[in-house]
DNA sequence: ACCAACAAACCGACCGGTCGGCCGGTAAAT
DNA sequence: ATTTACCGGCCGACCGGTCGGTTTGTTGGT
């Protein structure tokens, strides 16, 4: 005797929504929001169109959601990011934050690949207030964290933890989507580690040799 | 008696060639390549759909020629970065790549939303060369210029000049491309000009205070 | 009995690409 | 200098097929 879970209708339903979820970050990925029909969606899905227009009002809504979907797990702290931010002392932590940041990437790239689609075909409309909010994020964390303080007095005179963070979170991020969503390994002519190293060494200590003032 | 322009055919032809080729780059850049009709791209260029196809053979043609288009302009001494790395000594006009970065993006974001489009529909497959060539590039406008070995004397043990110009370049790049194409406006939390200043001093000296070894 | 979950038929609009043919510029033949 | 033959630029109709969204109807859990 098989135990067949019974299944509710509100288990069907959340189960169907997801399977729809998934279906379009997968098209709307690789194809575009315009280029990407409801048809395909719906196939993908393993479910009809017009069933997919019962769980979804439009196209656009379908959308929507899966960013959100994406912006919401950015705001976790189990997010790998996060995590590798709060488990170490920056900027020691760099290579770590790089690592975390290539493993964001690779285990994200459809939704990255979905920032492109918006800023393309939407104006960036719908991921501009994440971006926006992007600063006030890390200053929230690293007070939430009370890592302000000790690294203010670690930085050069002037020089603001949340400009720190953000150059640091957003080369890597860069370096590794070109790696991964672009398909180009290596792009600095060296592997990945090298630079990563590189990058972190020349954001702590700077690319010019010391000088004794 | 108006002097009017004889205009041969081979004048009109090409001026076809680039009314579609405009079109098409508005239309590319802003519904990504799938949504984008070559009915649109007529009608914005003021021809008939026949006749685009009378001067191209299809549709990612037209696209492909859009990117080889901007990657050639990329590629003169005359392009603004390029200008700006040649004019300068690295990393001493680091502020001053940092303005040529924005001015690029900001005189082809069409162009750099077309990047996007690629590597979201056709998986990145028209953009990888380039990406993957940039390093050498970079050497050899370096070599070129014999700025290679001057820098190396100036950068720190065992830091190479490319990584170092990649870095600079990619991270203004990116900043520019979030504020420009994207719409954020100074999502680094202070003003644009501050924030250049602040990743100029960042690379060149680091984040870091001066230890005494 | 009722309503959520689903499928399928359907709508008008639109898709990329092709086609036949018109028209004016070009050049060889006269 | 004129005629004639040709060619490239160009248009609009047309092809089979697909689009986002709606409507209608069936099924099955509650």
């Amino acid at each position: 005797m098989v135990k067949r879970p019974p299944q509710t209708q509100g288990e069907r339903s959340e189960r169907s929504r997801q399977q729809i979820l998934d279906a379009a970050l997968k098209w709307f990925s690789h194809r575009g929001y315009g280029a990407t029909s409801v048809r395909d969606i719906a196939e993908e899905a393993g479910l009809s169109k017009g069933n997919v227009y019962h769980h979804f009002p439009d196209k656009e809504t379908i959308f929507r959601a899966l960013l959100d979907r994406y912006f919401q797990a950015m705001s976790t702290p189990e997010f790998p990011f996060n995590r590798a931010l709060a488990s170490g002392t920056f900027p020691d932590n760099l290579e770590a934050l790089g690592r975390a940041a290539r493993d964001t990437v690779r285990d994200y790239r459809e939704y990255v690949a979905l920032i492109y689609v918006d800023v393309v075909e939407f104006d960036g409309s719908h991921v501009r207030k994440f971006y926006a909010e992007m600063a006030d994020r890390f200053d929230a964390f690293l007070k939430e964290h009370g890592m302000e303080e000790p690294l203010k007095s670690r930085l050069q005179e002037g020089l603001s933890p949340i400009s720190a963070v953000m150059l640091a979170t957003r080369i890597f991020y860069n370096y590794f989507s070109i790696e991964i969503l672009f398909g180009v390994k290596d792009h600095f002519g060296k592997g990945t580690d090298e630079v990563v190293h590189e990058i972190s060494r020349i954001l702590r200590h700077g690319m010019l040799r010391s000088y004794v003032p």
